[in-house]
DNA sequence: AATTATTATCGTAATATTGCAATATAATAT
DNA sequence: ATATTATATTGCAATATTACGATAATAATT
């Protein structure tokens, strides 16, 4: 045991939690914000930005894009990085739901 | 090692980790939308609504409470569990700033 | 061809998560 | 008081994550 049981919930809640999982990493919102904060994503310099080691952040960004988050690019020498909109619509309209849910049903019961 | 390095990051990037880390887990993800679902909170029969042992949901709960993304008050017998509407709201807004900056830049680099 | 720069992978140690059986706790009901 | 019901905690095994040094892979530069 002690793994995550995923056939018994429903491909929508695996796939929030995958994505929600990604984002769980505090180095992991770092990147997400330098990818947003920067203009062009030439993005080889996610490292010097952050305090971890070049292998960490590596991992760190296979699993971004394993999550499905963030796209990259081969640009010559390097690699080009960058956040997939329609993914983060996505979390978007689902938090938006949620919370717009909770707004009008006012169930003030804890 | 193998910790994270928490003390390297903004509290708001911690915080936002913290939250998410909590949803990523489909379990979770079905406990928060079951919560979302019933129109009052009494949530004793969470555990019938998923695939998994009590001690199993009991321990999902208490890491939902302790990211802060549901309360618990003691409903005599049983307890009543629902989610916080603030703290929703705050991932809401985060993802529609994220998302709406994305649409915005428009730089289809990849 | 050798060097340099950039990113990925491997291997591994430390730590965290997942899941559940067994047990404990707390409130209500009999 | 005892049984019942609802939830939490403990303890533990299986698995996953985090982090990084060492090394590999790839492409540009000299």
């Amino acid at each position: 045991m002690g793994a995550t049981k995923t056939e018994h919930f429903t491909d929508e809640q695996n796939a929030i939690a995958i994505l929600a999982k990604a984002i769980g990493h505090p180095a992991r919102v770092a990147i997400l914000e330098y990818l947003l904060k920067v203009d062009t994503c030439i993005c080889g310099d996610i490292v010097n930005e952050l305090p971890l080691a070049q292998p960490t952040v590596s991992q760190h960004l296979k699993e971004l894009k394993n999550a499905g988050l963030i796209k990259g690019n081969i640009e010559g020498n390097a690699i080009c990085y960058c956040i997939d909109e329609n993914v983060l619509s996505k979390l978007k309209s689902y938090f938006a739901t949620i919370s717009d849910n909770l707004e009008k049903k006012k169930n003030n019961c804890c």
